[in-house]
DNA sequence: GTATTGTTGACCAACATAGTCTACAATAAT
DNA sequence: ATTATTGTAGACTATGTTGGTCAACAATAC
């Protein structure tokens, strides 16, 4: 029951832009830095998030990636979806034809459940959200040094 | 973001002992067919269930096995653990150690709310009440026919 | 003792994961 | 125009996980 890197991989490297939202483009290389994802790895990542409008590139010196959109926009469910497909712990959950079994199987329900759950939590964090959080965060870490 | 066919498989095995409790050893051909699993495979499964005691199996002729304990004392996120590990997203969440930066990411907060979602689940549901949803299931598929 | 059952461990094919590397395309600065 | 700098695309690969198979073995009811 995990999440493989690239969903968490590329909720960092989203995360990363919406701290750096209107501040123009950011290396991929500064994300990859940043963030400690290989570079090569993130440029396969970013690529869906671009064709999907969730990114918006420039090549070329001063070039880089930003978000396409408000970060409140963005929802995490979606960042998920995109880079590991369907938030769901068994196929069979999401088309009965999957599994002839799935009308009377007890089992599926319980998936079924987990996958309300998880997607409940994933859709009502936005990036906005996760930035707040992670600059939350940050400035706690900072006051700890004063006690 | 998917559950293995292991957890699922052992699920569905425990199942049907849970709905033949008490009527003595089950053989493990009649669970691989009536679940429709191979029966080299479960085999794989039943062991760590039996170590566990969660199963109790006896050898020879009219062997077989059976639950080792009421059904209502077994539940879904103990049968998961064995099968397929921990329950949970990301190493992370788990072990600090597990990554430098898991003090001050955002996302892992993120992630163990999705752990908690899944055990508070799993944990809240026996293998009791999976046969009693099971057993409703069957019947209410019986009057479907009197329509 | 023999047929029947579970137990164990070696083995394996296929696929997914998590990358690397190279060549290429666009563009800003000069 | 040239060049340096950036992202883009695709081929390639090493490793691990999944989902098994198969054969030998151990226990036990009859």
């Amino acid at each position: 029951m995990r999440l493989s890197t690239r969903g968490r991989y590329g909720t960092r490297a989203l995360l990363e832009l919406a701290l750096h939202q209107g501040e123009g483009p950011v290396l991929l290389r500064d994300i990859a830095r940043k963030q400690e994802i290989s570079l090569s790895y993130l440029e396969h990542l970013i690529t869906p998030l671009i064709a999907a409008g969730l990114v918006a590139s420039t090549r070329g010196p001063k070039g880089g990636v930003m978000l396409a959109k408000p970060a409140e926009e963005i929802r995490l469910n979606e960042i998920i979806y995109l880079l590991d497909g369907p938030i769901a712990p068994v196929e069979c959950v999401n088309s009965k034809k999957a599994c002839a079994r799935s009308e009377k199987c007890a089992p599926r329900d319980i998936w079924q459940e987990l996958r309300k759950a998880m997607n409940d939590i994933l859709s009502s964090i936005t990036l906005k959200d996760l930035a707040s959080r992670q600059i939350a965060k940050e400035e706690f870490e900072g006051t700890m040094y004063y006690i």
